[in-house]
DNA sequence: ATAAACCTTTAACCATGGTTGAAGGTCAAG
DNA sequence: CTTGACCTTCAACCATGGTTAAAGGTTTAT
């Protein structure tokens, strides 16, 4: 249904992603609207570069909660620095190492 | 001398990347002028963004020996492959982050 | 009635890159 | 001769994000 495995799910809520779902008679796990959404939201977060802390730290605690406009804001701007951080880290890498391919396809140019 | 912890040195001594060094007497590491260019090649190529197991792919088995140019040439060039590999991604998270920001911002306007 | 296909729990394992601690040996200075 | 500061080994632990297996219960279909 959400393409998430039931394995990753029950990491999910042991890890206090996911709220305890309400159970059948048998024990068999019951899963709300409410409670898939967020699956799908964490999902979603993931894929934007959240870490499952991160994506813990907004999520409100009962799930049938609405995230505020302003938090939602306030932490894709933090992730957005920190995409940007991130990638000017990688562009010095790129630089380096393609430094190092010149330099090594010919010593003796003039730079290091 | 090199910055590294002694642990790390452990580490990378029983991951193999480095070599069971010499011994004292007393049982005491000595470490050859070799070893030491070794772990330092390790720490820059780690800061090239390769990780261990790339680095022991690379590394000769010898210490003593060099590494071969082309090698070198060729692990650099799929580094830079890999890194703009990521950077491709990375822009697409900094992407949907920032859509994220302006829908959250002003929900109204036309792109969902 | 029995097998396949689910569900439950708990524990262990994977990779990555280490750090920390315990228990003990050694060495130099005071 | 004792103290501090090193060295040794081995094992366990940390975070991250899960997967896999074992041992058992349930449900559905044939």
């Amino acid at each position: 249904m959400t393409g998430v495995s039931t394995s990753r799910i029950r990491f999910y809520e042991s890890h206090g992603l996911l709220p305890m779902p309400l159970r059948q008679e048998n024990g068999y796990r019951v899963y709300s609207e409410a409670i898939v959404s967020r699956l799908k939201t964490i999902t979603v977060s993931k894929a934007l570069g959240f870490s499952l802390s991160e994506i813990q730290g907004f999520l409100p605690d009962d799930p049938n909660d609405v995230i505020q406009r302003s938090d939602v804001v306030s932490n894709l701007e933090n992730k957005l620095h920190q995409i940007d951080q991130k990638l000017k880290e990688l562009q010095e890498m790129r630089e380096n190492v393609s430094q190092m391919i010149a330099y090594h396809k010919d010593p003796n140019s003039k730079k290091c």
